[in-house]
DNA sequence: TGTACATCAGTGAACGCGCGTTCACTGATGTAC
DNA sequence: TGTACATCAGTGAACGCGCGTTCACTGATGTAC
């Protein structure tokens, strides 16, 4: 009959102004008919703690894309989740090791979008049009993660930027032995097949990076830039391939 | 005879320790000794004002290197030049409008840089090592130059971030009209060249940002990114020429 | 050449603001008996 | 089931600091006569 608020803290004495529950609280109605509102099983200690947490980590996420990560200071992000600065630090001692878990998080996201172009054939034409494909509709999922780890590649906290550094490493190693694995590349020197890796992933980088500058009312701009990535993958991998020996 | 020091301003009462010129002071000597010392012509205000100007463009290209543009403050470069920060605003609005003017700077020193290469001759195996050797030189001579656009062509102050962008783009679109020169790419559509230009800027572009990583003592891995550099190019323009008639 | 006045690069005090971090606290949740 | 105590996520006051920006100023340089 009446809505229930699963907020945590206290009631202040009055002297704030509207917002009177400190911590993040979720999806909670807050309306006054009790009619819809829904009674939640009361969360776990944990749970809150949690769920605190990830607001944290999407907050940051989401301020660090229209300012950029150095920009963003420890009281924005806890006045975003809705608690006081200093309980920032029940969860992280800074914004930068926030950070460094944001870099995971992202680069989650690109190798689920790996595995799914691997799933799929390996004839090369195929694979071109499929990865293009891919790699757009994840930009799309998981914007935000492609817009962190195309911004702080080269940002201003230097433990971020080394570690998205590593991690595209890795990628790029990677996939140096998936190319191994295509019919005409099965002959190539690893050192060739890690030179054509890298080119790929800055090619593709690049492509992400126009996506993302790219206004989201143009669809015409989305579909010249994919065309152009293809085609770029083309000249890479088929010409490339049909390549003799290289001086 | 005697040393003369060429500074502005009054001099302060003395409880500023050691500096008590306030202004930037060039490379005059402070010696006591006067026998090293050079008489300089007294400068015009003009031209002390655009000694001051300069350095604070160099202070804030220097800064930006090691931070982030956006997280260079005016007071920052005002106390790098040796400037109180008010004097700030008698040669800039702001640190933006200062970084755009390093936009500027700096991408006249990659056109120079271009103009060399452009110098050549129009071989295609000429002009790939040419590249790269002009490339690896010109970022060691400009190193602060180059650095600047690659931090800065994703960093959070969105006005340099758009003179980047337009710039690259610009001089995406020259070396497509260079290539339509090359004997083997004659006969390309505008939009093929235009694509292939893309690729190589953003190979280039890549390039450079792994030569700024890499650290100065260490010139095997700047002969391993040289390799790879050359490599792609060859992988690109030689591969893309013999490749016929794209699907 | 000398004098009187205008210009203007740089000064320094002052302001209000948001920052990271410390600290002792509160009170709901969790646990032991 | 009831009680007494421990835990700990979030609170709020306080701190010192660097920031951008305003303002009236100073005194060397420049110009007009």
């Amino acid at each position: 009959m009446c809505s229930v608020t699963v907020g945590v803290g206290r009631s202040s004495g009055g002297s704030a102004p509207g917002r009177t529950r400190g911590a993040y609280d979720g999806d909670v109605s807050e309306q006054a008919t009790g009619v819809t509102a829904v009674v939640e099983p009361p969360l776990s200690r944990a749970a809150r703690k949690e769920r605190t947490r990830q607001a944290l980590l999407d907050a940051g996420l989401r301020l660090a894309a229209d300012h950029t990560l150095a920009a963003v200071s420890l009281r924005h992000i806890a006045r975003e989740v809705g608690i006081v600065p200093t309980a920032f630090y029940r969860h992280f001692d800074s914004v930068e090791q926030l950070g460094l878990e944001l870099v995971d998080a992202s680069f989650a996201s690109l190798r689920a979008m790996i595995r799914e172009v691997r799933a799929g054939e390996p004839e090369v034409n195929t694979i071109v049009r499929n990865s293009v494909e891919v790699l757009v509709e994840h930009v799309h999922a998981q914007r935000a993660h492609f817009h962190f780890i195309a911004r702080e590649r080269f940002g201003g906290v230097p433990a971020v930027r080394e570690a998205i550094g590593h991690q595209l490493q890795l990628f790029e190693r990677e996939l140096a032995t998936d190319l191994a694995r295509l019919p005409t590349m099965d002959t190539w020197s690893s050192e060739d097949l890690r030179v054509l890796a890298n080119l790929i992933v800055h090619a593709m980088v690049a492509t992400v990076e126009q996506l993302l500058a790219a206004p989201a009312n143009r669809p015409d701009l989305e579909q010249e830039i994919m065309r152009t990535a293809r085609r770029q993958l083309q000249m890479i991998i088929v010409g490339a391939a049909s390549w003799g020996n290289p001086r």
